[in-house]
RNA sequence: CGGGGCGUGGCGCAGCCUGGCUAGCGCGCUUGGUUCGGGACCAAGAGGCCGCGAGUUCGAAUCUCGCCGCCCCGACCA
């Protein structure tokens, strides 16, 4: 392509609206433009970017037996209904006038389509999957296309008749997954994952660790153990007993109302403190007990409770149930509460906690003598430079962009939909369905976060969106001009896709900035200055490092380097 | 949805507090000339419902009210 013909406006200014650097450089590079909040036109390089992820996600999802399909994303209303997921928050847009939906995934269209047609265990397996545009009705969308109200998606839909059926191509999953950011030249990882309200037993998520990422992860620093933040186990020690366990007692404690408070005015270390926090499980109270400044983990929370929606309660709403404020709950003799304590606290006793009255606070409390308690369960949240859970290794926690998420869904959908199939012995069974997402600009957003630097973007050859950049310096000298069409001519026949700043109203510095900016892997300068040598100068973009050589040996240089 | 910021030629911004001359600067764009290996220079130009609507005023980019849009933090997150 010549740069002269193809529409790249590049950007010598950072836009006011972007502000992390895949986004900046997104737009500076002429990549793509925004329409509106969430919502963005890619322009030709920003394209052919996108289009070289995909040709890698169809090549691996070729390889484990996927069949491309393309669902239609308008969707009626009332197949989202069927499935109960017509009014999930900030999941879906509408179509008003005609009761559709834009659709935000696929599960409800591949399990319409599998009840009406798939009958059989012999039917089975299958492996359906799309590449293709999703909607979803973002609240706040935010880091350019990292967050986005539209955005392409790759999405498979495993289905099976066995659990075992749908392990194997989980698994398959798992691993295409890996070759496919390998081979985007992506530094990712894998952590165990919440399948929150999509349902399911098991769920991972592909992550590349970043400071503008949404999501908390845990890492082992010695092991392979990575999980999310709402999931990550605890693996910190009970607080165990004490050895004198004297009867229970209140204490007064005036104006005392957080913590870190109470261990200081009783002198206590945090680990004899209870911690109350209350909740409300599918509407009913429920008090949380943890050690210290142990924090809540809510995801755990519900899980503990069998699942549901778990919110904190209204502080009117405390008073009014318990007669004490926030600060002063406690577990002995409270009312009306499901009672669920972290693991530390088994068995534990000692322990200070609230007395239900405001500015009142038991002490020598045995949690197995004086709490009617319904369960131990790991309720915490997990800290940098706790021990690890498989090694005790010490836990790092850092932020992550998930650019891939893999569900064993289980029946959900199949049950809610009809998808069923008439196994061996002619009982009717539900289909047992996985589903598998890539989001195709978070590929190209992430790759640019990690691969990028003070002058611009630093593709990396397999998703480049040309592998040469080749430059004309100086369009006033014929030499220059002669060599630089015979070189384009002979690269592009040779297989080569090549980008050619053949303009003539720009300078050479500003080609030079340019190229540096649009970062394809290798810049081919063609110049006086070389020429004079009769030589053409070949620059890596990554390293900046320039070799010289001979015009007939260009093209072999090039495939060795782009082969390296 | 809560908090904060912003909205002025294509892009980045100043002006607004303290109302008033022809709305200004840099980049980009057009034309001519000189340059020509790290975002060149000179000259002459084009391009503005100052987000939208009400109001206050002799007079509004500037003050008041309402609305819309965009960004950031938080909440939320199949």
């Amino acid at each position: 392509m010549r740069l002269s013909k193809i529409f790249v406006p590049t950007l010598k200014e950072t836009p006011s609206d972007a502000a992390i650097p895949s986004h900046i450089l997104m737009l500076r590079a002429g990549l793509m433009r925004q329409l509106t909040a969430g919502v963005y036109a890619f322009l030709p390089l920003g394209y052919r970017a996108m289009r070289k992820v995909m040709r890698i996600l169809r090549e691996e999802m070729d390889a484990i037996g996927g069949q491309e399909f393309h669902f239609p994303a308008l969707n009626p209303e009332s197949l989202w209904i069927q499935t109960n997921r017509r009014n999930i928050p900030n999941l879906i847009l509408s179509i008003k006038e005609r009761d559709l939906v834009l659709a935000p995934t696929h599960e409800e269209v591949v399990g319409w389509l599998a009840a009406m047609h798939i009958q059989s265990y012999k039917d089975l397996p299958q492996l359906w999957y799309q590449i293709q545009t999703k909607f979803r009705n973002e609240p706040r969308p935010r880091s350019g296309v990292l967050r986005g109200r539209q955005f392409i998606m790759k999405d498979s839909y495993s289905l099976d008749a066995t659990q075992d059926g749908l392990d194997l191509q989980y698994e398959a999953h798992a691993e295409a997954y890996k070759r496919i950011f390998t081979r985007s030249g992506l530094k990712f990882f894998v952590v165990g994952a919440s399948s929150g309200a999509m349902g399911g037993t098991g769920s991972q998520e592909f992550m590349v660790e970043s400071e503008t990422g949404e999501d908390t992860v845990a890492i082992c620093s010695q092991c392979s153990y990575a999980a999310n933040i709402e999931i990550a186990k605890s693996a910190l020690p009970g607080v165990g007993r004490v050895s004198e366990n004297p009867a229970l007692a209140e204490i007064a404690t005036p104006n005392v109302r957080t913590i870190d408070a109470l261990a200081a005015f009783l002198d206590a270390p945090l680990e004899r403190l209870a911690k109350s926090v209350v909740y409300r499980h599918d509407g009913k109270p429920v008090l949380a007990l943890l050690v210290g400044n142990d924090q809540l983990n809510e995801t755990k929370l519900s899980a503990a409770l069998g699942g549901g929606d778990v919110r904190p309660m209204d502080a009117s709403e405390l008073k009014s149930l318990t007669g004490a404020d926030g600060g002063s709950i406690g577990p002995v003799n409270l009312k009306g509460f499901k009672i669920v304590a972290d693991l530390r606290l088994k068995g534990a006793n000692g322990l200070i906690s609230g007395a239900n009255r405001n500015d009142m606070h038991l002490k020598n409390i045995d949690f197995d003598r004086d709490v009617q308690l319904d369960g131990y369960h790991d309720l915490r949240t997990v800290e940098s430079d706790e021990p690890c859970v498989q090694c005790a290794g010490a836990l790092r926690v850092t932020h992550a962009i998930e650019i891939g998420h893999i569900f064993k869904l289980g029946t959900k959908y199949s049950e809610a939909l009809n998808a069923t199939v008439l196994d061996e012995n002619g009982q009717s069974k539900p289909i047992i369905m996985g589903s598998y997402g890539i989001g195709v600009e978070r590929i190209v957003a992430c790759h640019i976060e990690q691969n990028h630097d003070q002058h611009g973007i630093v593709w990396d050859k397999a998703i480049a969106p040309f592998q040469v950049h080749l430059i004309a310096a100086s369009m006033n000298s014929k030499e220059t001009v002669l060599t630089a069409n015979q070189l384009y001519r002979m690269l592009a026949e040779g297989g080569l896709e090549v980008l050619f700043d053949d303009r003539a109203s720009v300078s050479a510095g500003f080609k030079f900035k340019d190229a540096d900016l649009l970062g394809m892997p290798f810049q081919v300068i063609v110049g006086e200055r070389g020429l004079k040598e009769k030589k053409i100068e070949v620059k890596r973009r990554a390293t900046g490092e320039r070799t010289m050589v001979l015009f007939d040996d260009v093209l072999t240089t090039l495939r060795t380097f782009l082969a390296s």
